[in-house]
DNA sequence: CAGAAGAGTTAGCCGTAACTTACCGTTAGT
DNA sequence: ACTAACGGTAAGTTACGGCTAACTCTTCTG
C-alpha cells in the first residue's frame, strides 16, 4: 500500500484524484505519460484499495477511496505512536542510568 | 519521502527502528540483506528526514526522527482533507443536479 | 449495424535501484 | 601500535517496474 504510493507519477494521479474524481483520458492528458501507463498506475491503486472506479458512458472515473487512505493514516500512525512509546522508553532508562550510577 | 518509505526493505528497517534505536548491524542480523544493503537504505532514510543517528563507540545507532514523521503525516492529510472537500463538491453538484432538473 | 471514443490488456524494451562483494576509515581494547 | 569490531563507500550485476505500442473490448451515436 505504501509501495502504491511510492511512485512518483502514481502520487501525482493520486493528488490530482484527491481534488476531484477524473477520468482516465482527461489524467493522461495532464500528464507527461500515455493513456495505457495511467490505466496500468490506476489498477495499482485500486488493487491496493486507495481509489475506486465508476463508469459514466464510455468514460470510466476514478476517485479516491477514503477508507483506504484512511487505513494509510493509521498504517503511519502506529509507527508515530511507536516511535514515541519508544521515546519514553529511552528517557526512563537515562533516569535509571543515573541511579545505577555507571560513570 | 513516501518514495523512500516504498521499497519493502526500508519499510522493515523503518518498522523495526519505530519499535527501538538499533544499530545497523543488529538490523542486519535480522533482515534478510547484508549489512551494507541496511546500510544504504539507512542513508536514503536518513537524506529524506526519516531517521538520525548517533555514534556510540564503534556503533551507530539510527532510531526514527519523529519531526520526519509528522511531516509523512501532515502530507496524507492533505490528501485527506483534499479528499473530504471533493466529496462535499459531489454532494452539493448532485443536488444542484435535481434543482437543474436535467433528466 | 457500422464507426468512433474511451479504456483495459499484453508483450517487450529500458532504466533504475536494490543487492553483493571488496575495500577503506574509525573507534576501542590490549 | 596492532588488531578486532563496526560501518560507510565504490563498483558491478541483476532484477524489477514503469513506459510505449499494438490489440481488444465495450459503450454510445449516426
Amino acid at each position: 500500500m505504501m509501495t502504491a504510493l511510492g511512485d512518483p507519477t502514481r502520487q501525482a494521479i493520486f493528488e490530482r484524484l484527491s481534488v476531484r474524481p477524473t477520468a482516465v483520458g482527461e489524467l493522461a492528458a495532464v500528464l507527461p505519460v500515455s493513456r495505457s501507463a495511467v490505466s496500468q498506475h490506476l489498477k495499482v491503486l485500486r488493487d491496493v484499495g486507495l481509489v475506486v472506479d465508476r463508469q459514466q458512458g464510455t468514460r470510466r472515473i476514478y476517485e479516491v477511496d477514503r477508507a483506504g487512505l484512511a487505513v494509510l493514516r493509521s498504517y503511519l500512525d502506529q509507527f508515530w505512536n511507536r516511535a514515541l512509546a519508544a521515546f519514553e522508553t529511552q528517557i526512563d532508562e537515562q533516569e535509571h542510568d543515573r541511579d545505577d550510577g555507571d560513570d
